[in-house]
RNA sequence: GGCUGUGUAGCUCAGCUGGUCAGAGCGAACGACUCAUAAUCGUUAGGUCGACAGUUCAAGUCUGUCCACAGCCA
């Protein structure tokens, strides 16, 4: 198979978190195929890093009393510190904070500008304050910020726009030309249906006096560029382009990594940039899901957080990729817990894996002095875990290319599963006493057997499987060609002491009862929801179920009808140290001017949803009256706005 | 509201163009073994393949409707 060539990226990730599960995951998914594809003989450009522009990185310093490049340099050691903890090697590390990033925007906007695809234009439109940003006319609810509900003005600003609108049709048919380009195949229909609407102009500055921090644009010191026109060129910028020798090496070769939440940027933006600066498209986008927080409950009053980036120092980074990369299937969503990374831990590594090496090595040692035996020549028994063993190779390089790394493990694990049952089939332990030549034959291939899988499980556990390659008394393989059965030398010192994989103990759970994950019903037409009482047998939820529920008194300030709706009204509500806005379905039964000053419980803990283009931060508590009306819960007298119920 | 996708054993998921497709792993139960990290090996899951209707000699596998969930868009 010739060598290929690839350049992978992850996202640049923005500094306005610290890194979390998500970031995790999406490297080392990257560094994993990035040593997979060295392992098959490939050359590989991996290539991760910050995003340090921006309003909010902007803000943020302004809070900390620092320059925004001071408070950069110090965050984004939080992620390029990170990855050598992950045992994440990549090539290189760019920071859009940096000159060679800086030279390549500002190159590809004076190109675009000089040939006519840049251009300036006043833009007049709903400015909101609080939400930093402009909305349509048809975006606005009630004529406020559908966000935030609050104010917007109209203003007239001078902006510059890409003239992304041309790029429209042929990004199309780039698209549907190349069934690969975007991953998984389902994203592709959605980008296509964002096309079919109409490609606009992208807005592509903002004027110095409102963001000061961000890269100047060359023909116009007044504004700076903003978000995607910076953030996506780093791709390019990160390979010397335009005119760095290494960029036609590599760049023709470039697969995108992202999450799903960017998906339209990338796939939409950055490709039609890529277009008008006539440089070739990626090879491929692939859009992984999200990791989500699971089942158990993730409450900061009881103390009890799991946070899946700090499993790695509770069980090793090692297991932490293994887990991530065998459970989750790219493209999907996958619930993290730390449970299911326990029982992973446990049966794959410690039990299947680990226990086997042991199990082996126990018996080298013990019948010939821990040095490998002669394999001898193979039987049908070991014929056929050479044939699988050999298929294997393939089926993982393919596996691989499909992107299905938890499908190639899988496979991997099976190997590994044989070798437990013909280790057992023909017990060496029993045959040692007997027929010594048959008991040498079945630990080599047992032995054999382990090194194969520690190759190919070798980009997900880097570490742990070098060590048991040595610990086998092996050479390190380092392209897959040259892993051949037969490997292994009679006679070479087994170095295996403790074990690889330590069995762990499952989390503490609480009350098995699986207590029903789902939101409430319809959660999100506010009041009415609850009001059904959940009579299923299974209805019955644990005391720590309650417990994630906060409910709290709320004094409503504001009420207005939500236009269009008859039975919704809008709620500006004052929760004390915080005001929300909430959109309940209670408008058939009560009249806005009616509610003004009134208290009434409403789960504060309840993720935002947009009901009727508007955020609703809560629910409103209220119950169905025999006579079709409805009443709402509130304390038996005035408590301070944002009480607790408990 | 529009569009797209998903809904298969307790859990995580395989099942391409319709006819051994009703599966795997985990978990659980029972049995075997005792070389090993309370490991391993074997047996056991009888699941209306979300619901309903239809096409067909034959449908998780195609069509329609509905329900639930997710995503994109408005």
């Amino acid at each position: 198979m010739a060598a290929e060539r690839f350049y992978y990226t992850t996202p640049l990730y923005y500094l306005n978190a610290k890194p979390h599960i998500g970031h995790a995951y999406c490297t080392v998914l990257v560094d994993a195929m990035t040593r997979f594809r060295r392992l098959f003989g490939d050359e590989v450009h991996f290539l991760t890093g910050t995003d340090e522009h921006g309003q909010k990185v902007q803000k943020a310093a302004d809070q900390r009393g620092l320059t925004p490049q001071q408070h950069v340099d110090e965050l984004h050691a939080a992620f390029r510190d990170l990855w050598p903890d992950l045992h994440v090697h990549y090539d290189d590390f760019i920071r859009t904070t940096e000159p060679r990033h800086v030279r390549a925007v500002q190159t590809l906007l004076q190109r675009l500008h000089d040939q006519g695809d840049i251009y300036v234009q006043d833009y007049a439109g709903w400015y909101s304050t609080a939400a930093e940003r402009f909305w349509a006319e048809d975006d606005l609810v009630d004529g406020k910020c559908p966000d935030t509900g609050l104010e917007v003005q109209y203003i007239t600003e001078r902006n510059y726009f890409f003239r992304m609108s041309k790029y429209g049709a042929a990004l199309r048919a780039h698209i549907v030309a190349n069934p690969g380009f975007i991953r998984p195949a389902n994203r592709a229909n959605e980008v296509l249906g964002f096309l079919d609407k109409g490609l606009q102009d992208l807005c592509i500055s903002r004027p110095k006096e409102r963001l000061s921090w961000g890269i100047p644009i060359p023909f116009d010191e007044d504004y700076v560029t903003y978000v995607w026109f910076d953030a996506l060129t780093n791709y390019i910028a990160a390979l010397g382009w335009p005119d760095d020798p290494e960029f036609p090496k590599w760049w023709p070769h470039a697969h995108h990594f992202i999450g799903k939440d960017i998906l339209t940027t990338h796939s939409v933006y950055w490709t039609t940039m890529l277009m008008a600066a006539g440089v070739a498209l990626p090879q491929s986008i692939t859009a992984t899901g999200w990791w989500l927080s699971g089942d158990r409950k993730m409450s900061k009053s009881l103390g009890n957080v799991v946070d899946p980036l700090g499993m790695k120092d509770v069980y090793g980074p090692e297991v932490l990729r293994y887990f991530l990369l065998r459970d989750m299937v790219v493209g999907l969503d996958s619930n993290f817990t730390e449970e299911a990374l326990v029982r992973r831990n446990n049966s794959d590594l410690a039990n299947d894996l680990g226990n086997l090496a042991r199990r082996a090595a126990g018996l080298v040692g013990r019948y010939f002095g821990g040095r490998v035996p002669e394999g001898g020549a193979p039987t049908p028994d070991e014929e056929e875990i050479i044939a699988e063993a050999r298929t294997l190779h393939g089926r993982v390089q393919d596996l691989v290319a499909e992107l299905q790394l938890h499908t190639a493990i899988e496979e991997t694990m099976q190997l590994v599963r044989r070798l437990n049952k013909y280790m057992t089939d023909t017990a060496p332990f029993k045959t040692i006493k007997t027929h010594p030549a048959a008991a040498a034959r079945s630990l080599y291939t047992v032995l054999e057997g382990l090194r194969h899988a520690a190759c190919l499980l070798g980009p997900v556990m880097p570490e742990k499987m070098a060590e048991l390659t040595d610990a086998l008394g092996a050479a390190p393989t380092t392209n897959i060609h040259d892993l051949r059965w037969g490997g292994l030398v009679p006679g070479s010192v087994l170095k295996m002491e403790e074990a690889l994989f330590p069995r762990r103990d499952l989390p503490v759970t609480e009350a098995p009862a699986p207590a029903p994950a789902k939101p409430p019903k319809g959660a999100g037409d506010g009041a009415k929801a609850q009001a059904a009482p959940a009579s299923s047998p299974e209805g019955v939820i644990a005391f720590d179920d309650f417990m994630k529920v906060v409910l709290r008194v709320a004094t409503v300030r504001e009420a207005e009808r939500v236009s269009g709706s008859d039975k919704l009204l809008r709620l500006q509500v004052d929760l004390g140290e915080e005001r929300r806005q909430v959109v309940a379905g209670i408008g058939k039964q009560f009249a806005p001017e009616d509610l003004v000053g009134r208290q009434v419980v409403m789960v504060a803990n309840l993720a935002p949803r947009k009901i009727f283009k508007l955020e609703s931060q809560g629910m409103i508590l209220a119950v169905d009256t025999p006579d079709g009306g409805l009443a709402l819960l509130q304390p038996t007298r005035e408590v301070p706005p944002g009480a607790q119920a408990h």
